[in-house]
DNA sequence: TCCTTTCAGTTGCGATATGCAACCTAGTAG
DNA sequence: CTACTAGGTTGCATATCGCAACTGAAAGGA
């Protein structure tokens, strides 16, 4: 196997390197985070966020290509198109606000704005936790990575 | 306040863009990966993630001067150095998570190796979900972006 | 001691990716 | 008909990346 092999085994086997092939480059986090905000249209992004006009081109032709955003016309205005998340680009939301809250806590330090609250309570979201499958939130010392073989065996034998 | 003023408003601050200054690059989450699974020494992330070895040796030296990752020498085998991760390195575990699971759900289509159990029950962990602050797992239809400070008037007044 | 191997990098160089400004085309507004 | 807008594309300079080769200090073995 060669070593190109090699390296595209290692993304294509772990979640993250696959998601990170989709999602990982430099502005597609800030753009997707511009789409949750309501950013609409390739000027919108272009302003709000000052990326290059090429870059923004190239990003939302990839976000669009992967199936997290789609791309429609203005039936209205033939010349704006429209760019929206997808239930695939809307499932990244995890993932933003971990990232996020990361942020918030370990270097700007302090709450971003806007906030997300729950609609009907007015209530900020909770912070981003790991849990055990009945609802309990773990930490690192309450977990062990298991390879799968070896849990299936555990659970066979049980 | 205007459409475009409230846009402008919402990417002033934000945690995201922070969060993605120190590991936004290519291979950043990679090694994170990687330390999260156990790995410690240079010619391990470099064999296990085909890195090069000259961007491997950048990444550990900006993820150890962001105090992410803590760099120690050996003191039984003076040649050896080990990284690992500090408090604010494994708090990114959530983001580490969330994205692996997109990854699996939506891309590579399967669950990764190794998985992550609960180390007593041996249940692998939850799925990482949006909630309430009291619990409740929230869709982005039971959610809305409001102002910080039209938050705040809106407590007050009630 | 001398020789070999290991570990953690660094260096040189070509291939990609990124950023900037200018330009383009279709469509809209007056 | 002219001006302007939305959504790009093109050319070119710079920055980052990936690979292979090299370095230097520290074991390990005969």
């Amino acid at each position: 196997m060669s070593r190109a092999e090699q390296l595209r085994e290692v993304f294509a086997d772990c979640g993250i390197g696959a998601a990170l092939e989709v999602v990982g480059e430099r502005w597609s986090f800030l753009i997707l985070r511009g789409a949750f905000n309501g950013l609409r249209h390739f000027e919108e992004f272009q302003t709000n966020l000052g990326i290059a006009r090429n870059i923004l081109s190239n990003r939302l032709g990839r976000l669009v290509e992967h199936g997290i955003l789609q791309r429609d016309p203005d039936p209205a205005d033939r010349r704006k198109v429209t760019y929206r998340l997808t239930e695939k680009g809307r499932d990244l939301l995890p993932v933003l606000l971990s990232l996020r809250q990361w942020g918030e806590r370990w270097i700007s330090g302090h709450p971003s704005n806007p906030v997300l609250v729950d609609r009907y309570t007015r209530q900020p979201i909770a912070p981003m936790t790991v849990q055990s499958a009945d609802g309990r939130p773990l930490s690192l010392r309450d977990m062990e990575w298991v390879d799968r073989d070896e849990l299936d065996r555990e659970t066979r034998a049980a």
